[in-house]
DNA sequence: CGTTACTGTGTATCGCATACGCGGTACTGC
DNA sequence: GCAGTACCGCGTATGCGATACACAGTAACG
């Protein structure tokens, strides 16, 4: 028979019994003058202020109007003060789709909600991913995800698997995305010119070179020097419609 | 006319020449005791024996057995040097497959190639990719990348835009089994004990909780409480011919 | 043989995450 | 009321990280 209370289920990770706002705090020392809210929200002005460079827990406490160490008071390490701001800019999944919308277009639009999330910031694509979902964003992002793919009529384990492939397409294009954005943002030219130098440069290095013949068909196409109308966006739409194509094959074949 | 030699291509990025063996040395100053090469090695070395975090700077130079800031004339940062270590240990790709090779057999034997080096070095996986590759062992594997998808039918910008899904399917999904492997060796258990934990957070994070219907269900299949025998692999094999039935799709479509 | 360009290295700077201990505070049980 | 106690915010200290810089030695060049 446990003394404590429900919070309390045996051994949850700090950080995630905090997220989820279980483990109250028994009122006895000082009132507290910060918030674990407060704290995660001027850690995302930083991040999205100046990069995840520069977000550090000096920064983060300037920007709180604490000191460094107060911080800690609120969360056991960078790194889950790191887990907390990326629920937080996650923020709530989209609402279930209209009834009636197939599988594939509620997963599409779920992806696409997922891309504006990662849009708005590039940034925090950088903050590595340590576990499993298991924060609070994260986990309604999953429920929402589920409850997406129900007419699909595929087994636990294969929706799960297909739903990590959904996520996982919009984070990698994400971050190529913010990559190559990056790039041109540090260059002070525009986005065709990126493309056009990659070309020069992979032009360079495959110059008069025959173990590149595929590359140089590739420049001689002339997609670096002419970029088509399409934009990144278009791209990432094109290679999800792909993805999605798969899946109707494998839900067509009976999961 | 330029008096320098053709190597000296106006403003390649300085790693990226010294990675391809351009830029020779004048060679005016006492014998160089190191080679990049071996520091590269060192680095490589680190790495696998005690990961990324431990891989700094001092630590290479002790392993290759010189001073820390020896190693700053050979590269110029850090990152750079990071950028050759992933190249390193991308290697050479591999060979063209056998004549008469369908593209679908072609490209999965290509992702399970990547994957393959992926496993050898999971530890590698955290390293941040910047930018696009100029690599020369990444350039490398773009053309045989390229090579396998030639009987596609597909536009040059789709191509690069295709062997990109792939190549994140590879990379996404081998940080994910990355990361569950380190999980179970952190917490000195096997990996089904690590899915039982988990299964039991989200039992306890979203119990009695009318938000999370769909992943109460799951839970309920228990397929993290009794994993089938589906290894990691399987799954990962399992995404990549699901991500292949959508490039079929394209392909019949025509582009 | 001086000049020059390059070598490896020691030292120094600066920023980082974080352990630790202090003086103060507000609830608890009496 | 009042002592005890658990918690607050913070200053200080530690140790490690990348890397700028200056130095003394060395080898080719003129």
């Amino acid at each position: 028979m446990r003394e404590r209370n429900e919070s309390d289920e045996g051994g949850l990770p700090e950080t995630v019994e905090l997220a989820w706002g279980l483990r109250e705090r028994p009122g006895k020392g000082p009132r507290r003058t910060l918030s674990l809210k407060g704290i995660v929200e001027a850690a995302v002005a930083v991040g999205a202020a100046e990069g995840l460079d520069a977000l550090s827990m000096s920064r983060v406490a300037r920007e709180a109007g604490a000191s460094t160490m107060a911080l800690y008071r609120y969360v056991a390490s960078k790194n889950d003060l790191l887990a907390l701001v990326l629920d937080e800019l996650l923020g709530e999944p989209p609402g279930p789709p209209d009834p009636g919308t197939g599988w594939r277009e509620a997963l599409r639009d779920y992806a696409m909600a997922l891309r504006e999330v990662t849009r708005r910031h590039p940034w925090a694509l950088r903050i590595p991913v340590t576990g499993p979902p298991a924060m609070p964003n994260n986990v309604a992002w999953m429920e929402a995800g589920l409850r997406r793919m129900r007419g699909m009529g595929l087994d636990a384990g294969t929706r799960l698997s297909v739903l990590m492939q959904v996520t996982g397409y919009v984070r990698y294009q994400s971050t190529l995305i913010a990559d190559l954005e990056s790039a041109y943002r540090a260059a002070g030219t525009s986005d065709r010119q990126v493309a056009i130098d990659y070309g020069n440069l992979l032009a360079a290095l495959t110059a008069d070179d025959r173990r590149f013949p595929e590359i140089r068909a590739l420049l001689e196409s002339k997609i670096f020097a002419e970029p088509g109308d399409d934009t990144p966006e278009d791209d990432f739409a094109f290679g999800l419609d792909c993805l999605l194509d798969g899946l109707e094959a494998l839900v067509r074949r009976g999961g």
